[in-house]
DNA sequence: ATCTTAAACGGAAAACATTTCCATTTAAGA
DNA sequence: TCTTAAATGGAAATGTTTTCCGTTTAAGAT
């Protein structure tokens, strides 16, 4: 796994202490992080981060192909780390019953097919189920 | 083409002037509605029409299946009237030549099916490609 | 080791969409 | 009519995201 500076750096973007950290963030978490997680994490280690500055940085990792920017759940904006950087799109599922939010490797639309008509230039999709783990539990009379 | 008292009475929601000039506005309208649009058109005829009401009204009218509510498109909120009521979730795509918003009817998801490990709860999508008229002025070279 | 400069930053404030609160009005059944 | 729960408008709050601007800083050149 490549340290953090190297990503940014390859990104061509400077390499900022804050910058390191947000990418070390993501690294880090199994889940996406909203604008707000991020910030308060790094107000642990930067006493006077900005929330103008976190939603820059998210945006400029996601252009650069370093985040993928999750839309959809809810009105809240949500960043995962990208497999490999600028491994196109991605999607998610949130578990309804413990929130937990997994990516979805396999997707049935692609970019470039007809759709009703249209020629399919991008597609987001958001999914609500039950993860394996809470519909066990459900099995298990749990719920 | 039931009226739009019909649709409001059935619904069990007591039927207002405001409420009856939302829906019909709905069922004029091409294309799905964001609550700013609503309110600017009421404003014509109820010239203290207030935007908590819109914004309550849609979210009724969603509630008892007489619209759908479509998130996804940036950070707006859109309408659209459900082609019969209660008539289950909608997909949809805009055109990114001319802005134009159509409804997508078949789906290759449903509820109920296995996705990544998660039972399948519900979905929403949001596609962006070139609509059939934009591609054929593509290719007539009006670009 | 400095210099220089564009990029990055923090902070305040603005811009929006959406929601809450509350007092008033109104539709609909009695 | 009367009564009442539902619906409404207006002001204000909420929460997210963006803009503006002056200051700081990383990084390549000197």
């Amino acid at each position: 796994m490549p340290h953090s500076d190297e990503v940014i750096r390859a990104a061509g973007l400077k390499v900022t202490p804050v910058r390191r950290a947000i990418v070390a963030l993501f690294a880090e978490s199994l889940r996406p992080l909203t604008p707000r997680d991020v910030h308060v994490r790094l107000l642990e280690q930067f006493s006077r981060s900005g929330l103008p500055g976190v939603y820059r940085n998210l945006e400029t990792l996601a252009e650069r192909g370093i985040l993928f920017r999750i839309a959809g759940f809810g009105q809240v904006r949500r960043y995962a780390l990208c497999p490999k950087p600028g491994s196109g799109h991605q999607h998610h599922i949130i578990c309804v019953a413990c929130g937990r939010i997994d990516r979805i490797d396999e997707c049935l639309y692609h970019d470039g097919m007809m759709v009703g008509g249209y020629r399919l230039l991008s597609h987001t999709m958001q999914f609500e189920g039950v993860c394996a783990s809470c519909l066990s539990e459900t099995n298990n009379g749990q719920s």
